[in-house]
DNA sequence: ATATAAAATTAGATAAACCTAACATTTGGG
DNA sequence: CCCAAATGTTAGGTTTATCTAATTTTATAT
């Protein structure tokens, strides 16, 4: 019944900013959205706009913002993916944390919830799994060190 | 010195399907890539248009068109990133083919070359390494079974 | 209570990527 | 050779996301 058509990446980038200012201030305004995103106001705007006619988040008369329901799911999900690409890109690549977050918002608009599954799991796996059990990090430091792709970059 | 502005992802989908015609037919033609893209041929147009001031591409008059030198080089990290992501999705998650080259079209054009390396790096750790080499495939599918996420989808 | 500061909005422009319809060029079969 | 079919290009419009400048609304400080 909600289904409308697929949310672009960057609508993806508003519900999370707006999901992650609520939790932080319990609302989120649209000064802070675009200090977020570093974008203009008029876009923050133009966003919410979007947003609204989707019934993914509302607005008090030149005020707060809030996630509806339906928004809160979304952002909820993109969240998420996030977050299992971070703990992957970290646990399991050995990335830096700068990197990592880098990667994670460019990627998370991008994988399938398959995909998403399946990364969390191959990091519970290898932190959980005796036979794997052996300080994966330490030992694929080691084999990462000695390890050079032989492909173009 | 030819480091210009970064190149959408749709660019770089224009330059693989380049790359990937040449191979296959010795050269690509507006119409072969507009099918492989499915796109509009004025679509194709436009977008020779702008590799060609990016002189990554040429073509001939109403003719065949080409990698350059450059536009090689690009499409070949772009194709690296692509075959590494396929290898690590299919090989160490265990998708299928089809969700695999999916989202290895959408990822490749999000990751970091240090990001891909690793990726690299993991599917060759866990092949070779002896200690780990108790059949990823199988191990990993059984855990996989009866693992099911907690958070939402 | 009201002027001013802060925040939000509207108006209008730009850029990228796409489309359809119309036009141009090349090429291959008679 | 020449014209029709195939292929490529231009013209012009749409959508999405962004911006700056101007305007409107709300909040605040004296």
């Amino acid at each position: 019944m909600n289904t409308q058509k697929q949310l672009s990446s960057q609508m993806e980038d508003y519900l999370e900013s707006i999901y992650h200012l609520c939790e932080e201030q319990g609302v989120a305004r649209v000064k802070s959205i675009a200090n977020r995103l570093l974008v203009s106001y008029p876009s923050v705007v133009g966003a919410i706009k979007n947003l609204k006619r989707r019934n993914l988040v509302h607005q008090e008369h030149y005020g707060y913002v809030r996630l509806t329901d339906e928004g809160q799911k979304i952002a909820g999900a993109v969240i998420h993916r996030h977050e299992v690409l971070t703990r992957f890109l970290i646990g399991i690549l050995g990335l830096d944390l700068d990197t990592a977050s880098n990667d994670a918002c460019k990627i998370e608009h991008a994988v399938s919830t398959e995909t998403v599954k399946r990364l969390r799991a191959v990091a519970e796996f290898i932190e959980r799994e005796p036979r794997i059990n052996l300080d994966w990090k330490k030992e694929f430091k080691r084999f990462y060190k000695n390890y050079e792709g032989k492909k173009p970059v």
